[in-house]
DNA sequence: TCTGGGGTCCTAGGACCC
DNA sequence: TCTGGGGTCCTAGGACCC
């Protein structure tokens, strides 16, 4: 038998979760029928859109576009901030209710998923049905809608689900993916960013059906492997859609927006003693080692730079790591002024399969673990990180 | 008052080994 | 006294996703 594929998007979610939060709480309006947008505050150099209405979206703003261009083109735009917090508690809540109609659950994101649900004891047009009743019973159980791409395939049930929205389930089986499919523009494909939009439309490809239909070759040699896989996808093969993204924890990072330009080293290194706290927190807590540490920034003008080291011991210790990434700032740092830093950790590995470096000394590397479990603890029951570096206090 | 933050994967070049 | 070729590891940068 096929396989049965669920693809699960929430309607904007941001926008969506605060809509029926402020609802929630008397407002006197649904920010999801008129011209809206959650956006970051422009005053901190965040001034992004991080969802859009579907109002908003027919005035043509589109997502990670400038508050101030938004509003440009929709000047009676309103601008709502946005709540992490209550974003990951209501994409807990959601995939908590998923996992009563499969065991296998693929999150792609805080707001979308697959589903298999090839073994599951639903019939062909059951199937159909209970997509349906899912849809229905997320709106009534948490007042937000959502998008159901059903099809054979991860990358098909993926395209289904993004086709009209919102609120809508639609399929994508093999036989109609040319016509379903084939007509939209190759840029909606999957994968299709907009380098590749243009390499594509160049060589006269402008149909996901023009793709499906051209010369294999002639796209490897534009996008070397990438060629194959986009290849696949237009012709709705392949479920290694998700490989990347089910090997989980590859990396960590965090990284920070100033509000001015800093170019003071002590106020940089304030910021990348925080974010190392904070990222070996994290690790100490997954309980995963680090040997590949980064730093990543942008200078003024808007230039990316990282410099990155393999160290030869495995380690999660905030006072190993911030020595190395002192060092790295050292090495590529040379006094410009910063918009933005961060701190990135690679190449993560479990802790039972952590080896001891011949360099390391086991026993201190012990004691470190020993002290770092103490302070995380107790932070942890003060909610807070009432202990941290010393170096977090200084000047 | 331009341009967030957190991820994954790929590529190309250099170092180094046999 | 001319310069092989295969392999692996590491680093910097870039494309793409939500």
């Amino acid at each position: 038998m096929d396989k049965i594929i669920f693809h699960i998007d929430i309607n904007n979610a941001f926008l969506s979760w605060t809509a029926v939060k402020l609802l929630q709480e008397g407002y006197d309006k649904d920010i999801r029928t008129i011209p809206s947008i959650i956006g970051g505050d422009e005053e901190k150099r965040h001034g992004i859109v991080l969802a859009k209405s579907p109002v908003a979206k027919k005035y043509g703003i589109k997502t990670a576009e400038t508050i101030y261009s938004a509003k440009k083109k929709c000047p009676k735009l309103e601008v709502y901030p946005p709540d992490m917090g209550l974003y990951h508690h209501m994409s807990d809540q959601f995939f908590e209710y998923l996992k009563k109609y499969s065991p296998d659950i693929e999150k792609l994101s805080v707001d979308e998923c697959f589903m298999d649900m090839s073994h599951s004891k639903y019939l062909y047009d059951a199937l159909l049905q209970l997509a349906y009743h899912i849809k229905e019973e997320i709106y009534r159980l948490f007042g937000f809608t959502v998008n159901i791409g059903v099809a054979t395939s991860k990358i098909c049930a993926k395209m289904a689900s993004d086709m009209e929205k919102p609120n809508k389930v639609h399929t994508l089986f093999p036989d109609e993916i040319a016509r379903k499919m084939w007509p939209l523009p190759v840029d909606d494909l999957y994968m299709v960013g907009k380098n590749a939009a243009i390499k594509l439309h160049e060589i006269g490809i402008n149909s996901i059906g023009d793709l499906a239909n051209c010369d294999e070759k002639v796209l490897a040699k534009i996008f070397g492997k990438q060629g194959k896989v986009l290849w696949n996808y237009a012709n709705g093969h392949s479920d290694d859609l998700s490989n990347h993204r089910e090997t989980k924890n590859h990396s960590v990072s965090t990284s920070l927006t100033f509000s001015t330009d800093i170019g003071e080293k002590n106020k940089l290194l304030q910021t990348l003693y925080r974010q190392v706290d904070d990222l070996g927190k994290e690790l100490r807590k997954k309980k995963l080692y680090t040997d590949t540490i980064a730093i990543l920034y942008k200078t003024a003008d808007f230039v990316s730079y990282s410099k990155q080291l393999k160290i030869p011991t495995l380690t999660n210790s905030t006072e190993m790591l911030s020595k190395y990434v002192v060092n790295l700032l050292d090495q590529s740092w040379n006094d410009e002024k910063l918009r933005n830093i961060g701190v990135q950790f690679s190449n993560l590995t479990p802790v039972n399969r952590k080896q001891i470096s011949i360099f390391s000394d086991e026993q201190a590397d012990n004691r470190d673990d020993n002290i770092q479990n103490t302070v995380d603890k107790i932070n942890d029951h003060y909610g807070t990180s009432i202990i941290r570096q010393a170096n977090l206090f200084t000047k």
